[in-house]
DNA sequence: CCTTGACAGGTAGCTTGTCTACCTATGAAC
DNA sequence: GTTCATAGGTAGACAAGCTACCTGTCAAGG
């Protein structure tokens, strides 16, 4: 399963992750993954510029660290983004229980018609 | 809640609508209004399209027929799309559990940390 | 006859957002 | 100094939905 299945979805977990603390790109992408089971393995083609469009916004705050020498960019949750997060939360309940109205059930488990 | 939150998820509605029987595509998104309690308010610019593409896809099939004196294009599900359907509703479950592990719940929400 | 509005089908071009492919750089192993 | 894992980044391709527009029928109002 790809991003290109979340397309519009993707901002919201981006968030979801960065909620429990920040994290750099690289260290969200395995989060993802490994929170998915593998499912979501995302390029960094696709984290990065999501990352880049959610700190325009203002949604996440970026900071340059240095671990083990190494050149790392932190991202963080701002409240405009919990609130945000908060936002997109009740949005994809109310995509989810849409979509689920059509596809959760097939005919042969609706009851009598 | 507009088609661009179910970028890819189109075709598996499309499908799900069909299911229930042979539709023309303004009776489609009539469908897609009222199934959804007026959340699925998609353009014709949407659905032609999609139904198109699906007709590409051999997932379904299309035939004029004449209703009052007008012209109408009814597309009917084939046992290919009927297959694609099944797929796809596999595929939402896999989709919408995976994305509900990180939106289904907030951090209050979790049991102790 | 002409206009307006609901119904019905259709297309072109724009925009958004993800994907592919590529590039830079460090540190460790060989 | 080559290769691998880690880490950050960009350009251009591509898919798919959206906006805006067009054609046409039927019924109502003038």
């Amino acid at each position: 399963m790809n991003a290109q299945a979340l397309h519009g979805h993707l901002d919201a977990l981006l968030l979801a992750v960065l909620e429990r603390g920040a994290l750099h790109g690289y260290a969200i992408i395995e989060a993802l993954r490994a929170r998915s089971d593998g499912r979501l393995d995302l390029a960094t083609g696709t984290v990065y510029p999501a990352l880049r469009r959610l700190e325009r916004a203002g949604h996440v705050a970026s900071a340059w660290s240095t671990v083990n020498g190494r050149e790392r960019r932190t991202y963080e949750l701002t409240d405009a983004g919990r609130r945000a997060l908060a936002d997109q939360r009740s949005g994809w309940r109310e995509f989810s229980a849409t979509v689920a109205r059509f596809l959760d059930s097939g005919p042969s488990s609706a009851p009598a018609g």
